[in-house]
RNA sequence: GGGCCGGUAGCUCAGCUGGAAGAGCGCUCGGUUUGCACCCGAGAGGUCCCGGGUUCAAAUCCCGGCCGGUCCA
């Protein structure tokens, strides 16, 4: 695909009338932009960074640098827009704010919903995971959370906003004017930027080395056919509020610019000295040619300073990777806390495995810095020091360190089984590479600390590979599309048809207590039907599709599920054979089936408030649905909800019912309604409409929802948890029932207790105390069985031992027995051939016209004799299938009856006369 | 959502090239010891996750399911 680069877009008026020259970088031979002539772009990894040495007006805290930034494009009349959470909830296909343009897809970029304001500015904290192994090694490069400055603009074919020259404009002035970088330091580096399936020309800011912001022109979709230009064109830029701290600080790392104090915080509470500040400004210059997240890069980058300044260089190297790991668990530390404070929940799936994730990192980094530290503690000062940007960090301070402490348990169960598996190799070989990634892989076993574990213990040294997360993530299949759109609901060629269909009016939301309608039949196709008019509801939000009639005069048609495809309702009829375009139908809705699935979805509403209420504000629906018998509500929370919680839900969710609150239906501008109530309205999904559907119940819980509801709470009725489960880690399953379901479920289980007391032959009273003598009798007879084994085998034996067969050196016993106590047998079996070493033993045992064969020899026997030639010779005389062991074999014989046995009898009696003479 | 690993005594696990269910800890009783622990002896304790299949024979092999763990999206 070739790229629609027209060059001139990167021609700006700024450019052109100050002077700004082109030219080519001599290292990456990209195209720049600056008013003095350079030989490369001023970019990693192209330059050192030289950016210690620029001027700035004054520095500036972290805070500082990100009001000023606000300030200054709300003076260029930017509206400020408060920040969305870290994690995505509002996007199917993503999920954590990356960027700040996150927070604007997929609905305003593309053009469905308008912005918030036009043009805008926010700053936005977001995180990115995917360098995260390279954290703290670039000494702030890299970050797993940052807040990404954005100043936006909007420009729709009837409203223009502004383009690439102002955007270059700000970027010269906020650097110039307000920071007070010297114009010539500033480089205009012309890129190409895609992503989330757009893409456009950009410019890369970069001062002293360092990319400071970068400036995007979103112009294009991108897809299968190529490049399309958009009617929208965006302004999407981002500057890096933590790298420009740390240029105006002029701090040896951006962990110092942005963590200040906390630096040497962490460096106290984990017990590592600071390193000189020498050390670091010598390192960092070499940090923009050399990737130091590259091992190979890492150790030449330190060998050249070890000399520099003089020191021992594998020494430097121990003392840097140490406060490298400090740097990383600062970053990872607050990351953790966003995310908790967003309400993600810990899990093996989903976001909550990116925060497990980010956790099992910092406790990796931990352990091997062989800190006491907690990493709650260490959270907990985060949770302190940011108070005032973040105040949600604070607000939810005791269970995200309760889920923390929950994280570290479950880490260290893990870890704990690193002893084992370390034992097994060590008289072994060392574990191989293969295995290495097999063990991270299933069982989490990071191979650094188990390396660590043999070298301590044994001391084997392990190999592994710097390339192994690389191995680990290669083994499993390539990334398919986050969430594949949703199931088809219905056959292709019904969604062609359909999706040329007018929208349908939606009674069942104009009246969701219309039971029968009058409406025109549209279309039918095969047996799917479009009317201009329908109170059935469609599947959706969990809820499942309505059944009834549609009735012309002569025939009334089953219609025995309802979906949509868009805005368009298709009824599904058993046969619509008869139905033709142009028709008049009234329309039937099964009622008793729809009113328990409205109750039921109301009462769902209701239990997530009370479940919000109760568990915390990280309870998010994970999954809902809703039928006429009961409806199910999956939401994210970190633990089994206890017997009392799970009464205080159902105690608070049943006051709600009993206050007789209004639910009100409202149609609101998406920007308003998320004004009002916050991203807690997206549970069910996010609709792609510009006006969304708010059903609200006052003070308890607002969503966009397309379902249909009961008025008022109170004809929900009654509200019975009837099961809690967790279906996945951090996932709560809860089941109940709403009004007359209610009933039904009691009668259910009703019907279970009388069952088992007519089974007991008791009463459905007393049935409790009947079990507890039933249980108490059968302990009774388990002793009493016992007692009857043993009385039985001693009985056998004895016969056993009396009447044994004398031949020679071998005695000879036959037991035939129709019984099947095999416990008894056994035991039987195995007590004969200990007391008497010389027995052959054949237990005989008629089954099913076939005689179940076992033969059992003493140890003395076995000198003589191989079990397995005893089989050999009888299958000479009888049709057999058998096998064991010399002392052992089991087999069955064809046949039943005396005579066989007979045959059986004398054919061993034969062989072990024989085998006896051989000796 | 997908891959991988696992489910055996109260606990931690071994056994898994099919051939008569084990160890350590814990428990009970006895002995030694006169604080406990240690030590010695004896014993109890099992739906080998569930269901189906292959086989003379399945904890072990195959298929399906349930549950847990873990990695990757």
């Amino acid at each position: 695909m070739t790229k629609p680069i027209n060059e001139s877009i990167y021609v700006t008026k700024m450019f052109s009338e100050k002077g700004y020259k082109r030219a080519q970088c001599n290292s990456c031979k990209a195209y720049f932009w600056s008013i003095v002539s350079r030989e490369n772009c001023e970019d990693a990894p192209c330059a050192d960074y030289t950016f210690f040495d620029i001027p700035v007006k004054r520095a500036l805290s972290y805070r500082e640098v990100r009001n000023l930034f606000l300030d200054f494009f709300k003076k260029k009349g930017h509206e400020v827009i408060e920040p969305k959470p870290v994690v995505a909830r509002w996007r199917e296909d993503l999920y954590l704010t990356i960027a700040s343009i996150v927070v604007f897809q997929p609905h305003v970029t593309s053009g469905i919903v308008e912005p918030p304001a036009n043009p805008l500015v926010i700053a936005q904290p977001c995180i990115r995971l995917e360098d995260i192994d390279s954290v703290g090694l670039t000494l702030g490069r890299h970050l797993t959370n940052f807040i990404m400055g954005g100043h936006h603009a909007f420009n729709y074919p009837n409203k223009y906003v502004y383009w690439v020259n102002e955007t270059a404009e700000y970027a010269k002035e906020f650097f110039v004017e307000e920071l007070g970088v010297p114009e010539e330091e500033l480089v205009f580096k012309e890129s190409w930027w895609e992503g989330g399936g757009n893409a456009g020309p950009s410019f890369e800011v970069a001062v002293g080395g360092l990319e400071l912001a970068t400036l995007v022109f979103m112009m294009y979709k991108v897809d299968e056919s190529g490049y399309v230009e958009l009617p929208l064109k965006i302004v999407d830029t981002g500057y890096g509020i933590e790298r420009i701290a740390w240029f105006v600080q002029k701090t040896p790392t951006a962990f110092h610019a942005v963590y200040g104090d906390l630096v040497r915080e962490f460096h106290r509470l984990l017990d590592i000295p600071e390193p000189d500040e020498d050390i670091l400004y010598t390192m960092v210059k070499k940090a923009g040619r050399y990737n130091l997240a590259n091992a190979e890069d890492f150790n030449k980058a330190v060998d050249i300073v070890a000399s520099e300044l003089k020191l021992d260089s594998v020494e430097l190297k121990e003392v840097l990777r140490r406060v490298f790991d400090i740097y990383a668990i600062l970053d990872h530390t607050k990351t953790i806390a966003l995310m908790l404070a967003d309400g993600v929940v810990p899990s093996n799936s989903g976001e909550g495995y990116l925060a497990r994730l980010v956790i099992r990192r910092a406790l990796r980094r931990l352990s091997r810095l062989g800190a006491s530290a907690r990493l709650g503690e260490l959270v907990n000062r985060q949770i302190s020091f940011w108070s005032d940007m973040f105040p949600k960090m604070m607000k939810h301070r005791h269970i995200i360190l309760e889920i923390i402490e929950m994280e570290e348990d479950k880490f260290k169960e893990v870890l704990s089984k690193v002893s084992t598996i370390a034992t097994k190799y060590s008289t072994r070989r060392s574990p191989s590479t293969e295995e290495l990634i097999q063990l991270y892989d299933s069982q989490g076993i990071p191979p650094d600390v188990l390396s660590q574990e043999l070298e301590r213990r044994f001391n084997i040294k392990l190999e592994i590979p710097h390339n192994f997360y690389s191995l680990v993530a290669s083994r499993h299949s390539k990334p398919k599309v986050l969430k594949e759109f949703e199931e088809l609901a219905v056959p292709k060629d019904v969604i062609e048809w359909a999706s040329k269909m007018p929208e349908t009016r939606k009674l069942f939301h104009e009246d969701p207590y219309m039971k029968v309608f009058k409406a025109k039949v549209l279309g039918v196709h095969r047996n799917y039907v479009v009317l201009d008019a329908t109170a059935f509801y469609p599947e959706g939000g969990g809820q499942l599709g309505d059944r009834g009639y549609l009735k012309s005069q002569e025939t009334a048609y089953r219609v025995i599920d309802t979906k949509k495809v868009g805005n368009v309702v298709i009824h599904i009829v058993e046969n619509g054979a008869g139905l033709k375009e142009g028709m008049e139908v009234i329309g039937e809705i099964d009622w008793s089936i729809r009113y328990r699935r409205m109750r039921h979805h109301t009462a769902t509403h209701i239990l997530l408030g009370a479940l919000r209420q109760v568990l915390g504000e990280h309870v998010w629906q994970a999954g809902a649905e809703k039928t006429e018998s009961k409806a199910r509500l999956d939401v994210t929370h970190y633990k089994v909800p206890s017997r009392d919680e799970i009464e205080r839900i159902e105690i608070l969710a049943n006051n709600v019912i009993d206050m007789g609150l209004d639910v009100n239906i409202t149609y609101m501008h998406r920007n308003d309604a998320e004004k009002k109530y916050g991203f807690t309205l997206y549970q069910g999904g996010v609709p792609m409409t510009s006006v969304i559907r708010v059903v609200e119940i006052p003070q308890w819980d607002a969503e966009a929802c397309f379902g249909t509801h009961v008025r008022n709470t109170r004809e929900v009725g009654v509200l019975k948890i009837i099961n809690v489960d967790k279906i996945a880690d951090g996932v709560i399953r809860f089941e109940f029932t709403a009004g007359t379901a209610t009933a039904d479920y009691i009668k259910h289980l009703e019907s279970k207790i009388t069952r088992i007391a007519s089974m007991l032959n008791s009463s459905f009273e007393d049935v409790d105390k009947r079990v507890e003598g039933i249980a108490r009798e059968f302990e009774n007879m388990r002793s009493l069985l016992k007692s009857y084994r043993e009385f039985h085998q001693n009985m056998l034996l004895e016969q056993i031992l009396k009447h044994a067969e004398n031949l020679d050196k071998i005695k000879l016993y036959t037991l035939k027995t129709e019984m099947y106590d095999e416990e008894v047998l056994k035991s039987v079996i195995l007590k004969a051939i200990n007391m008497m070493p010389n027995l052959v033993l054949i237990a005989l045992q008629p089954k099913e016209q076939k005689t179940f064969l076992e033969i059992s020899l003493g140890q003395e026997a076995v000198q003589y004799i191989d079990a397995r030639d005893i089989i050999k010779e009888l299958s000479k005389h009888v049709r057999i299938k058998a096998g064991g062991k010399k002392d052992h074999v089991t087999g069955m014989v064809e046949g039943i009856g005396k005579e066989l046995e007979d045959i059986i009898r004398g054919a061993i009696k034969g062989i072990i006369e024989s085998k006896i003479k051989q000796k």
